[in-house]
DNA sequence: TTCTCAGTTGGGAGA
DNA sequence: ATCTCCCAACTGAGA
């Protein structure tokens, strides 16, 4: 029987290593690929306008890539429970394929979708090829339970094997046989949307940076694997946060959206280590890309993972309500340059530096402003290009010392850090010029330099940047005790994981062990 | 059970 | 410049 297939792209944005999309290929007469849009979301989620356009970008790019091979992309405006049976009578389908998506959200609207398919009749097909493993098998190896350090999850890694080998892109050879009817009102209603219609302003967009789409994502990839000596010494920790130019790749936006597929990524870097002597995980290239894949699978693995409340690995911490802070923060008003510089980098450019994220996120919680690590994982959410639910949850726990990370006494120094990398500040007058004129010796305290000097650098401390909001040196000090103090609240019967609380169970239910009055 | 050890990337003083 | 030690002392994992 000759098929009549819709490929559902999501994540994976991509044809290279995409299983499957080549499986849809097989037996197919008929082959309809489909992206979903809910013309509800731009206006309600948590994704701001650059990352917009990069979506865009990379719908435009695999539309390209699939017009190459006779096909085109259509997409849909509506909601998937909506829009499936309606393609699937229009159409109709006999086949069903997608990529596998771990996220809870998409769980469930995976679930519902397949429900729908087998009431019509329709194959479904799904692939893992956005992670570099079976989560599940992962936590299989691990007796059950999400590997909690990265050492242990290298250790079961280890056990597994390498990730399975990328898979070719389908070719015209492919397609034989296979075509996509398209009408004169198809290419109407189902294009790539513009900014325009998703409801945003795009006068406020700065330059492309970052252009989406998979022929960017492997140009790049290209890129950094022709500098041979430069993956083979790269050390995270080594790399520069406050860099005028990235310092790192900057290829997670396009792993985030599966442009570029991470086990073709893991396999090259493979091939540049082949037979030289190389850095290795946690601070290789390599090492990144098991990052990504300990956070995928402590999120799947953990229910409540970008929660504080319910969530069984994350230490209960009395986080003050503070907007006002809380809006210096996410507005680069700080008062501390090296803060408002990488805010102000991140709402423009949609990408920061791993260690830049470090000292922001160390800065909003335990470190000085004492707000929910929750509140600043929505702001990431929303500016960041490579925003992704597991590993922004996971770091924004690792970050506040939350989960994962412990050593709540290693504290960011909002003036410091950025020194060790950058004495004369140039980051920070790039992204606040108004501090421009500041000699290097008050960049990162300009609230320290004498009157004289701030009406030299035309900019007076109070009027035209701001004071500091808080007193760092004090406050984490202070901030320490009350971590000190958030720990000790820990039960004992949950810290050893022994007693897991059935799902759903607050922490808070501790409070039970005090005599209820 | 109890202990030891290591933990992606802190800051600061002093050699 | 680069290293070591101290700060105060956490956790998960394994012996």
């Amino acid at each position: 029987m000759k098929h009549s297939c819709i490929h559902w792209f999501r994540k994976g944005l991509r044809v290279h290593d995409n299983p499957a999309l080549k499986y849809a290929l097989h037996d197919c007469k008929h082959m309809y690929p489909v992206f979903i849009l809910d013309p509800w979301f731009p206006k309600n989620a948590q994704v701001g306008i650059n990352r917009w356009r990069f979506l865009i970008e990379a719908l435009k790019d695999l539309d390209s890539s699939l017009r190459k091979l006779n096909s085109r992309l259509f997409v849909i405006r509506g909601v998937p429970r909506e829009v499936f049976p309606r393609l699937f009578e229009e159409w109709k389908v006999t086949r069903l394929t997608f990529e596998v998506d771990s996220e809870p959200y998409s769980q469930k609207r995976d679930k519902e979708v397949m429900d729908l398919a087998k009431q019509h009749g329709v194959e479904i097909i799904t692939k893992i090829s956005h992670t570099l493993y079976n989560l599940e098998r992962v936590i299989e190896e691990n007796n059950g339970k999400a590997p909690l350090t990265y050492v242990r999850f290298q250790t079961v890694l280890n056990k597994i094997g390498p990730p399975k080998r990328p898979v070719p892109a389908p070719t015209r050879e492919d397609m034989k046989g296979v075509s996509t009817p398209s009408s004169e009102t198809d290419k109407e209603n189902y294009g790539v949307p513009t900014l325009d219609e998703l409801g945003q302003d795009s006068t406020t967009l700065g330059p492309v940076l970052y252009p989406g789409g998979e022929q960017e994502a492997l140009r790049r990839l290209d890129e950094y694997m022709q500098r041979t000596n430069w993956v083979c010494s790269f050390e995270k920790p080594q790399t520069s946060p406050n860099a005028l130019k990235p310092s790192t790749t900057v290829l997670s936006p396009y792993v985030k959206f599966g442009c570029l597929s991470a086990r073709t990524f893991w396999w090259r870097l493979a091939e540049v280590y082949h037979g030289k002597k190389h850095s290795a995980p946690p601070v290789s290239l390599h090492g990144q890309l098991l990052w990504r894949e300990f956070f995928y699978t402590a999120a799947y693995g953990i229910p409540n993972f970008n929660k504080m409340e319910g969530n069984t690995i994350c230490v209960q911490v009395d986080w003050d309500s503070n907007p006002e802070h809380l809006a210096a923060w996410r507005e680069a008003r700080t008062g501390f340059p090296f803060i408002d510089a990488i805010m102000t980098q991140l709402r423009q450019e949609g990408w920061i530096h791993h260690l830049a994220r470090h000292a922001v996120a160390c800065f909003l919680t335990r470190g000085d402003l004492w707000i929910s690590w929750e509140e600043g994982q929505k702001v990431f959410e929303e500016l960041l290009l490579d925003a992704d639910w597991a590993l922004n949850a996971g770091n924004w726990q690792w970050l506040s010392a939350s989960a994962f990370f412990h050593q709540y006494f290693r504290v960011y120094s909002p003036i410091a850090f950025g020194k060790k990398t950058d004495k004369n500040g140039d980051y920070i007058k790039k992204y606040l010029p108004i501090l421009k004129k500041f000699p290097a010796q008050y960049i990162y305290e300009p609230w320290k330099a004498p009157k004289s000097i701030q009406e030299q650098a035309g900019c007076i401390v109070g009027k035209d940047y701001p004071r500091p909001i808080v007193d760092h040196d004090t406050i984490s000090k202070k901030n320490i005790q009350r971590m000190k103090a958030a720990y000790a609240k820990r039960s004992p019967d949950l810290s050893d994981g022994s007693l897991i609380p059935p799902l759903g169970t607050s922490l808070r239910c501790n409070f039970l062990r005090v005599p209820l009055v």
